[in-house]
DNA sequence: AAACAAGCCAACCGCATGTTC
DNA sequence: AGAACATGCGGTTGGCTTGTT
C-alpha cells in the first residue's frame, strides 16, 4: 500500500523554524488545539508539512517542556530507564514530564552515552556487558528488539500489578510539576509504554504549564529580537499573522485585524504576559492560567505528557533504581524516599 | 586571525501503528 | 477486510557553535 509521504509536495519548507513561524502556529494551536496536524499547513497558510509542524509543537512550543541542562536527578533517571526500556525514548520522557523524547535522545547520544562508555571502560575487565547502545544495563544479553520489549512490559506491568494489590492507597506527597523528579503513577505505568503516547492527550495537565508555554514564546521572541533587530519586517509570503509585526514590543497591546485569526486570546493569554519585560516565566503560572477561558486551558492540557502526578502511587523500583536514586535522594529529599519505601515493600516479589 | 575539528541539537526521514471509511 | 489517512516513534542528518591548532 503505498502511502505518498506527506512532505512531497513541492515548495515545502525545511529547515530552521522562524519566530514568525513558530507565532503562526503557536496562534492555530491556541485557537484549535494541537491534532488534525493535516489541515495546519493550510489553514495557516505556513509552507510547512504537517509533521513538521507536529514535530515543532510537540518538541519545542508544546507547554511544559523544560529546556536546557539536565539536572543530575534527569541523568540518573535517563541512564536508568535507558538501562530499563531501551532506546524507547518516548517511553523514558514520559517519566521526565518536562522533557521531549528527542531532547532526552539528542542528550542520551551526546552526552550520557559516551560517559558511559568512559565508565564503563574504566571498570572494563570485569564485565561481559552488551553494549546495548551505550551499554549501561549489566544483564542485558543479546534479544530481539521485540522480545526484549515484550520482557520490560511484562516486567512493568508485573509491578504494577503487585503495586495495586500490595498497597492501600497511601497517600503520598508529590513535588510540584515544575520539580525535575517527578515520579510515574500506576495509571502511567499499566498505560506505558504502548498505551502511553495514547494516554498523553487524555492525561489533565497541570495548568501550570501555561506558564512555560509562555516562556517559549518570550524566549524565541527574545532571540528574535537579539537576531534580527529589522526580523520586523520579514514577511511570510503567504501569512502575515497580526502578531508577526509587532511581536515582542508592543504585542502585549496590540491586536491588530486579525486575517486568519479572528480570536484574540492568543495575544491576551501569551504576549500580554510579555508585557513589561521578557522573563514571563517567573510571572505566569497556576493564577494566570486559572484565569484563562475552559477552552484555552483544555487545549494545554490537550498534548502533553502524562499526568505522573495523577493517581496515589508510585511504582516499586527495583534494586538498580535505588542505587540510582540514592543519590538523588540525598539532594532532592523526601520525594525519592517515597520510592525506596515502595522497593522496600515489594522486594523480591519477582 | 584563519582553518579545521568536534560537539551539539533542531529538524528530517522512513517505518510502525492506530483510526477511519 | 483492507485501503487510505493520521499520528507517533526512533534513527539520522545538517548546520550552527565552540574549541583547538
Amino acid at each position: 500500500m503505498g502511502r505518498h509521504p506527506c512532505c512531497d509536495k513541492i515548495g515545502i519548507k525545511k529547515g530552521p523554524w522562524t519566530p514568525e513561524e513558530d507565532i503562526i502556529l503557536v496562534s492555530y494551536i491556541q485557537q484549535h488545539g494541537p491534532g488534525n496536524w493535516r489541515s495546519v499547513p493550510t489553514n495557516t497558510g505556513l509552507l510547512r508539512c504537517s509533521k513538521s509542524c507536529r514535530l515543532r509543537w510537540t518538541n519545542y512550543l508544546r507547554p511544559g517542556i523544560k529546556r536546557g541542562n539536565f539536572s543530575d536527578h534527569e541523568e540518573k533517571m535517563i541512564i536508568h530507564l535507558q538501562a530499563l526500556l531501551g532506546n524507547r525514548w518516548a517511553a523514558i520522557a514520559s517519566y521526565l514530564p518536562q522533557r521531549t523524547d528527542n531532547d532526552i535522545k539528542n542528550y542520551w547520544n551526546t552526552h550520557l552515552k559516551k560517559r558511559l562508555k568512559k565508565l564503563q571502560t574504566g571498570i572494563e575487565g570485569n564485565s561481559g556487558h552488551d553494549d546495548q547502545d551505550g551499554g549501561s544495563f549489566p544483564s542485558s544479553q543479546p534479544k530481539g528488539q521485540w522480545e526484549r520489549r515484550l520482557q520490560t512490559d511484562i516486567h512493568m506491568a508485573k509491578q504494577a500489578l503487585c503495586e495495586a494489590l500490595s498497597l492501600d492507597n497511601k497517600p503520598t506527597q508529590f513535588p510540584s510539576l515544575h520539580a525535575d523528579h517527578s515520579k510515574p503513577s500506576i495509571n502511567s505505568f499499566i498505560n506505558n509504554p504502548y498505551t502511553m503516547a495514547k494516554t498523553r492527550s487524555l492525561a489533565p495537565y497541570q495548568s501550570s504549564s501555561y506558564a512555560s508555554s509562555a516562556d517559549n514564546i518570550a524566549r524565541l521572541l527574545e532571540n528574535w529580537k537579539k537576531k534580527s533587530p529589522n526580523s520586523s519586517a520579514q514577511t511570510n509570503s503567504d501569512f502575515v499573522h497580526p502578531t508577526t509585526t509587532t511581536a515582542g514590543s508592543s504585542s502585549s497591546t496590540d491586536q491588530g485585524p486579525a486575517s486568519t485569526t479572528p480570536d484574540h486570546a492568543f495575544d491576551h493569554s501569551f504576549f500580554s504576559l510579555n508585557s513589561s519585560n521578557s522573563d514571563v516565566s517567573q510571572s505566569v503560572s497556576v493564577d494566570e492560567t486559572a484565569n484563562l477561558t475552559p477552552d484555552q486551558t483544555s487545549l494545554f492540557q490537550d498534548e502533553t505528557k502524562p499526568n505522573l502526578m495523577e493517581g496515589s502511587k508510585v511504582v516499586p523500583l527495583t534494586l538498580l533504581e535505588k542505587w540510582l536514586f540514592e543519590d538523588a535522594a540525598a539532594t532532592h529529599g523526601h520525594e525519592d524516599l517515597i520510592n525506596l519505601s515502595l522497593e522496600e515493600s515489594t522486594a523480591g516479589l519477582f
